[in-house]
DNA sequence: TTACAGATGATAAGAATTATTGTTTAATAA
DNA sequence: TTATTAAACAATAATTCTTATCATCTGTAA
């Protein structure tokens, strides 16, 4: 680690008002020098090289820190259980990010997308789901 | 349960190649008549009202298998495991719908949206978050 | 009707995540 | 600097969700 990140560190924890722990920063390093999506177990094993004695529910708990505090983001709000689509018309999803609801929306009334069938990557799109990420009406009301 | 129901659902089997078992049916039902996004244990709870004796094993297999025959569909491909965004850019997810990779597209390759900021529900919109579904090209190559 | 591949129910096992608890540490003020 | 203390830590038990195993049963087609 550089001075420069170090002095990062401790200001992004400053800004958020989170204790800058020796772990929390590794994490905060570790985390800015991956790509992809990785695991929380793929983490913890590049933690574990530079503090051995790391613990894995550290690692879990300071995500959750981490992305609390919109240092991080996760890849999706559904990650938890399997969930089944009983609605067979097409529609979309607003998910509220306060307590993680999932309502539907159907495809005209979102009336956005112009859907390129061809990427340039060579994916072979099959179909868009977009999920409009924010509050819904009764989380509106705490700030 | 209807003789036309009935009548459907052995079609629907059918159709997909599928042994029309009593247990199968009745998941057929309960799903057709639920909404939003059940859980695989919610719609146990219903199949059991009619089937004392079903096993949830025997449900979250026959959700697979409606899944995997395009009967019903999940509402997330990533409802697995936590991921960490560590890409900071605007971007959005190619996500193959054979091997469930994901990978980023920026938002201005994918160039397709203009994003309402409101929504008549009364959702207070922050962000959109888009997956792209579909074969990514390794998948591509077996049918 | 019978044969049998495939489906079911009971339950053990596995994977991912969270809770608990005793110990250690970072921040702050004397 | 050192003492104080709330917060964070490591170790690990517990929980939740899902899949695997296996003995028994059943739907299908000959
Ligand atoms: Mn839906
Ligand atoms: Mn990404
Ligand atoms: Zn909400
Ligand atoms: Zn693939």
């Amino acid at each position: 680690m550089t001075i420069a990140t170090a002095t990062r560190f401790r200001q992004v924890c400053a800004e958020h008002g989170l204790t800058a722990t020796h772990q929390r920063q590794i994490l905060f390093e570790v985390l800015q020098g991956m790509t992809g999506h990785p695991s929380p177990e793929k983490v913890y094993a590049k933690v574990k090289r530079r503090i051995p004695s790391v613990s894995l529910a550290t690692v879990y708990k300071n995500i959750h820190l981490f992305i609390a505090s919109g240092i991080f983001r996760e890849v999706s709000l559904h990650h938890g259980s399997l969930r089944v689509e009983v609605n067979s018309r097409p529609h979309h999803h607003l998910v509220c990010t306060v307590c993680r609801s999932i309502s539907d929306i159907d495809e005209k009334d979102l009336g956005l997308l112009q859907k390129p069938k061809t990427l340039s990557s060579g994916f072979l799109v099959e179909r868009y789901a977009v999920d409009v990420l924010g509050r819904c009406p009764s989380c509106q009301e705490k700030p």
